[in-house]
DNA sequence: CTGAATCCTCTGCGATACTG
DNA sequence: CAGTATCGCAGAGGATTCAG
């Protein structure tokens, strides 16, 4: 019984886990996250020049994923020619706590690999 | 100035992010750690079981990036059939945080997307 | 400027079978 | 039991071009 509910508070926070890494998932998720958090608003073209390597076709499929799942905003600004600013969500900028320890954890995590 | 540390300060931990991600990158990563990290100690063919979907070959080879990143000390029994243990170091101990963050981020963003 | 469309390569990952 | 070897495919992701 104890075994039972052990087993499935595990079960659970491991589908939690998955649930965010699913989100996160993608080469340059992270690194597109991060620009916008920084910038606060940010414009298509100034991610693919923030970011080192990434193509456009890229940037793009992740901007969109990310906006399905409701971490970005994207709004087309009424210009000549047309630009489109991105900004985070609340429910975006909640990932903060998440990516400020993932910086931590890497700083971290290079000194312990290159040895100290 | 100001605009350059604070474009520096920015590429770096941008890096620092990547680092992160590198390393916790691949589809099994963060349910192995959490699997051992649950059960402190865990052989291999237990982790297999506790992992739904995973194969052996990919078990394996996650198994083998994780210990190269010092995230995990494996250890071979001595007895008949061999067994081996895994187990985290104090570095993959430091993942805890993360993992715990990740884990409550998972279930808030679950609400946010199935309509509160 | 912001993308969508096309083409092409490379590799992540699954299924299965085999070894010490 | 704990892996390694082999095969095969779907999809990730790069380069380039086109369109509103």
């Amino acid at each position: 019984m104890q075994c039972n509910n052990f087993e499935q508070a595990y079960k659970k926070e491991m589908r939690a886990v998955q649930d965010s890494m699913d989100v996160l998932y993608g080469k340059w998720k992270i690194s597109i996250i991060s620009s916008i958090c920084y910038y606060n608003k940010r414009r298509f073209s100034d991610i693919l020049g923030d970011i080192d390597g990434i193509s456009n076709k890229m940037l793009s499929k992740e901007l969109k994923e990310l906006e399905i799942n409701q971490l970005i905003k994207r709004t087309v600004l009424d210009t000549q020619p047309v630009t489109v600013q991105y900004e985070l969500t609340a429910h975006g900028k909640s990932l903060q706590t998440i990516i400020n320890n993932l910086t931590d954890w890497g700083i971290k995590h290079r000194k312990v690999i290159t040895g100290k």
